[in-house]
DNA sequence: GACTATGATGGCAGCGTTGTCATTTTGTCG
DNA sequence: CGACAAAATGACAACGCTGCCATCATAGTC
């Protein structure tokens, strides 16, 4: 005879199955069926172990669940010291997600640059046999995190990802339509010259930002013009170098867009040099909408990626799962944040 | 006989204590014995051991080391949407301390005005038996999670709790003493009339700060106006009207100290109103090193409270729990953070 | 040299759940 | 109403580890 938990009703120890059982009267088999919602049970049945269950407040035990089965309902995020208002949006969403479908989230710091990454890794997936991580930038481009999750047997997803990875889950925005989309905006306030800011050429990201800026022009009849696209690697320094470049120009840019925030504040600093005011003589537009575009005067018309749901759908990913190994991407939709930095180009007619 | 993952080389399932107990020639009871670092083993065998553990990579599975022990390894870290920044930090500290030790953090995110919040605190802790949970604001205040925590026998740190609670383990900063070294700070900088601004009435920090206030100014042999107290409840809207309030006296103060940043921010916005320059006209400073306090222009001068360290300080806590029941507050060092809010009165000659 | 304390090690049950398979009950059809 | 399929339910062995207790070796004591 299985004691229970009933026995010593002062005992805090949670109500198990065997309590629930006993109080419906059924085999604890039958109580696991239902809080697994298998079929197989009849209605009467059921209703009586809810009943119990509610009555005792019992919740299966993770630990006995985790080692019994392989579902361990568990997901890991993993992030390195991106700026907090990103990981906190991702954690809401990713809670959000996991509360629904009751799971638990482990939250894992890591260092990127740590040579023991590997090891981390697996060491956390296998000890606690994951169902699945979540990879967040930078982690998401880490070779060796990537790696100790695939010898592990571990699935994950990428959020944001720069560096496509073959046969990886990847959620991300259409990076592609979404500069196309500021690049028509801007073409839209009556810019013509609009300067374009490229990221490191080793990311994809980058790559397609870069593609949807032309396109933009091109549908809108306006030819590219070389001399406005200007290398850049993503950092405040490489946006301050590429800023002096299109500023310097004897025909120079109405309306500069960078291909993320920090070289758009750049350009900001850069355009004091040369006496220019913003946005009146000069229109800045970033990518990210990280917290410098809004602390910076003037606050900069950016892109937000919906971070959130993204963080959702990540985790509905990882839960769904249907063909282990089928590549997904999903691309969710990006939102254009108009601020002060962009107005239309000096001697315009406002429409 | 146990089968080992060996039997399969390409088994993707990690080493199991099977595997190392054959592997280094001894019982599996001998393993777990180094693997928990405890006595009574040779140390031929522990090298022994140690060797087979490295070589398979072994890491005593999460699950199954919670149900046989009462040990569990989770650290649980409830929060409600605070500032992004200040459960970034904190999870940081946490994060650092829990692989220092070896635990596993599990993060939730409650709403504080949810009904079913000690449902769902009972239902977090009862079902993965978490080793102790850490309460940050406005969580640890909430009388329904701390019942739900204690019903269930989970022992708990609350971190900078704003009302006092009988048996609680809490982890702070000494308000009195950072109210004191702010005020000190503004009388050396040789102002006279120093405004104060309070916080909410129910706050056990407010009534700290405030405290710290008047016994700086005694201590310096100022005079405590009344006049110059008024009070706030810790929000912009009642920062606004009460730096409005303190503008309108005849006989403005030099300076003015709120109880937080919020309503020091307000107190710029206020005095824009009143065309008073800050610092040159009036110093203004605040209390948390929020967000705000570093976006706002100019920069606020303001009290931070050390979030990583009181995070760690939380971990500590829970992980030696001694006495189980020993109530406990640890006061953490503050920091003075200067910033271009602040200056000598008018007329002041700067030493 | 017999006897005891102490350190080192192993055997085995049990933690609360799920998977597998056996068993019982119910429903259907000729 | 008997035969048979399908649905409902239960018995029992894992899962990987730790707690408890037994066992064995070694050193120390008179």
């Amino acid at each position: 005879m299985k004691p229970t938990s009933s026995d010593r009703p002062d005992n805090p120890k949670p109500a198990s199955i065997y309590d629930v059982a006993k109080r419906a009267g059924v085999s604890i088999k039958t109580v696991s069926r239902v809080v697994n919602r298998q079929s197989n049970v009849s209605d009467a049945t059921r209703e009586k172990v809810m009943l119990a269950v509610d009555a005792l407040s019992y919740r299966p035990n993770i630990f006995a669940r985790g080692l019994a089965s392989e579902r361990s309902f568990l997901i890991g995020l993993l992030y390195d010291n991106p700026s907090a208002g990103y990981i906190a949006a991702m954690q809401v969403g990713v809670l959000t997600r996991c509360r629904e479908e009751g799971y638990h989230l482990i939250v894992e710091s890591l260092d990127a640059a740590n040579p023991n990454i590997g090891r981390q890794v697996h060491s956390l997936v296998t000890e606690s046999s994951l169902h699945g991580v979540i990879l967040t930038p930078p982690l998401c481009d880490s070779q060796a995190v990537i790696d100790a999750l695939i010898r592990a047997n571990c699935p994950f997803v990428r959020i944001a990802p720069e560096k496509p990875f073959p046969g990886a889950c990847d959620v991300r925005i259409d990076d592609f339509k979404a500069a196309y989309d500021m690049t028509a905006y801007l073409l839209g306030l009556g810019h013509k010259r609009i300067g374009f800011i490229k990221g490191h050429p080793d990311h994809g990201a980058a790559q397609s930002r870069f593609a949807g800026y032309r396109s933009a022009l091109e549908h809108a009849g306006v030819p590219l013009d070389e001399e406005l696209c200007v290398q850049g690697y993503f950092s405040y320094q490489s946006g301050l170098e590429a800023g002096e470049k299109l500023l310097s120009l004897k025909d120079r840019p109405t309306a500069i867009f960078a291909g993320n925030d920090d070289m758009a504040a750049a350009v900001l600093a850069c355009s004091q040099r040369f006496n220019l005011k913003i946005p009146q003589q000069l229109s800045v537009a970033g990518f990210d909408d990280s917290l410098v575009a809004q602390v910076v005067s003037p606050r900069l018309t950016t892109c937000r990626q919906p971070i959130r749901e993204m963080a959702e759908a990540a985790v509905s990913m990882l839960i769904q799962r249907t063909a282990a190994d089928a590549p997904v991407e999903r691309r969710l939709d990006h939102e254009l944040v108009v601020r002060e930095s962009t107005v239309p180009p000096p001697g315009a007619n406002q429409s």
